[in-house]
DNA sequence: ATCGTAAGCATGTAAACACTTGCTTATATC
DNA sequence: GATATAAGCAAGTGTTTACATGCTTACGAT
């Protein structure tokens, strides 16, 4: 096994085992065992174990990609309902890390910031569109752009993050819940919708 | 101090230290401290540690008060208008809580599913409300009740968690911001917006 | 005055934790 | 075949944790 396959493992590890125990839950001994290497070799590899998480976080900050919307709006209904579902699968398939590190925002606000960071740029983009929507006519002017976002994004982030501890709220499958929110969504913002 | 002061206390230290520092961080010497007891004192009244934070939740979820919507419709978009305000405050005040709670929730999903059984009976209420309103012709039939009380109780949630890691998502103050989600949800269900 | 109750305090225990040290082994390159 | 590099392993350090024990002090009811 190369170095640089060790590192990797050991980010893996480190970012499972953080999602699932927080930072305190996921100790040393537990990461290398995951990693499938020894504890000593951990710590050849970083100099202490916060250096493993703020480095593990930010690998896959860096590397996860996401839907873009394009820049001149088209067809909104089509193109927010693309979104919308590739936004809610991204949020769906890291929910534990998510909630994990909102979690820890009071202990560690850096780290809960850096981990959010991702969806920051991603409300600017759909503030963005919107603010272009409206300009072109195609939706109602009479909205702010930003809390549009914030909404919807709100919604689909309550929606990924909730359905764990509270399945009782959502007694309509992932799918049909992101149609009926784009279709409150559209006739929010006053979009025709689509077909 | 009394027995039951002595009581109330440690519960009230223990969940304040669980809501900023999670059940890992909130240890019993510093629990004992905050509530000015002595360490011995915590055990003398709970038999362990995870009792004691059991029953911080319990009674605090217990006493928490909310604002009940009208069993009978009327001018749905003051009565929403005040709903949601009291409903965004209390998120609010309790977001450190709910945050730690479920940031832990694949830790202790149980834990989390106690803190978090209030929002499912408010969340019923909300959609009985829009149920009734909608057979009242007060708001349109075309959507889906539960997924607007999604749709609503979600963004007011995101509001008030993410208003601190995230502040620039939010470039409105807060009482500015339930007024555009109000004013897009009122939209959205088909209401006649408030004078 | 006495006695039960609840608190304080010092101390102890066993485990888990992050992290270190010293030494050995495997591999890859020259 | 010599050498450097990166890994494994056993053991240990010092701290923190939940929780226990034994004894003492303050107080309120009888």
């Amino acid at each position: 096994m190369g170095v640089s396959e060790v590192r990797e493992s050991l980010l893996k590890a480190a970012l499972k085992l953080f999602a699932e125990h927080g930072s305190r839950g996921a100790t040393t001994r537990r990461i290398a065992q995951e990693a499938g290497v020894n504890e000593v070799t951990l710590f050849r590899h970083f100099p202490n174990k916060q250096t493993l998480l703020h480095a593990a976080l930010h690998a896959f900050v860096e590397q996860t990609p996401y839907l873009r919307l394009p820049d001149t709006p088209g067809d909104v209904a089509t193109e927010l309902d693309a979104w919308a579902r590739d936004h809610h699968k991204h949020l769906h398939r890291m929910r534990a890390l998510i909630r994990t590190s909102m979690g820890e925002f009071e202990e560690n606000p850096e780290q809960c910031k850096q981990a959010m960071c991702v969806s920051i740029n991603i409300a600017n983009e759909l503030t963005d569109y919107l603010t272009t929507a409206q300009k072109a006519g195609l939706v109602a002017d009479t909205f702010t752009p930003s809390a549009a976002t914030s909404m919807l994004m709100g919604t689909l982030f309550s929606d990924a993050l909730s359905r764990d501890p509270m399945p009782e709220r959502f007694p309509y499958p992932m799918r049909d819940g992101i149609t009926h929110y784009l279709q409150l969504f559209l006739r929010a913002i006053g979009a025709r919708e689509g077909k």
